[in-house]
DNA sequence: GCCAACGTTGGC
DNA sequence: GCCAACGTTGGC
């Protein structure tokens, strides 16, 4: 069992577009960083924990809790040619992305970016490191436990 | 919209 | 295999 926070923008799929998806689930497509792959592709199992963390808009922050509910499967985005994620490397053979899919576990109010810092807690958290812009970034089973416990619900 | 930081690409 | 140029990320 691991955690990781996975980054969305909300422009894109918002916490509030998950929860009404069918299953609450939604495909994580769109990944193309080697080292997030690898993370969802190696690393990743059915259960994990996911803070599902708005990015690149007005009020960053973590939005709510989610899981893994799929392994890592070849993205669909990457053989469709009208896609911005198309990679015409890729070939059915031999995909290049993956994805695993994510489900809703709860909403929560907005554990902003802000707040995140302030918490002598979080500062070695990976996604918070400066100048680090991985979309995916695995979470300390102690960071999980503060920010689940000590800030979700609040 | 700016721009610092980082990843990827491709010529050599 | 180096590294300059370029593209992307994401907070501000």
């Amino acid at each position: 069992m691991r955690y990781w926070l996975m980054k969305s923008e909300p422009g894109d799929v918002s916490i509030d577009d998950l929860a009404g998806f069918k299953n609450q689930t939604v495909a994580w497509y769109g990944v193309r960083n080697y080292q997030a792959r690898n993370f969802m592709r190696d690393q990743m199992q059915v259960g994990d924990g996911v803070l599902f963390y708005h990015s690149n808009c007005k009020e960053p922050g973590i939005a709510g809790i989610a899981q893994v509910s799929s392994s890592a499967y070849p993205d669909a985005t990457q053989f469709n040619k009208k896609s911005k994620y198309f990679d015409e490397k890729a070939t059915h053979e031999t995909p290049r992305w993956f994805n695993v899919d994510v489900q809703l576990v709860k909403k929560i109010s907005l554990i902003s970016l802000d707040i995140m810092r302030r918490h002598p807690e979080l500062e070695n958290m990976r996604t918070l490191q400066r100048g680090n812009r991985l979309s995916i970034t695995p979470v300390e089973l102690s960071e999980w436990k503060f920010i689940t416990t000590k800030l979700a619900g609040k």
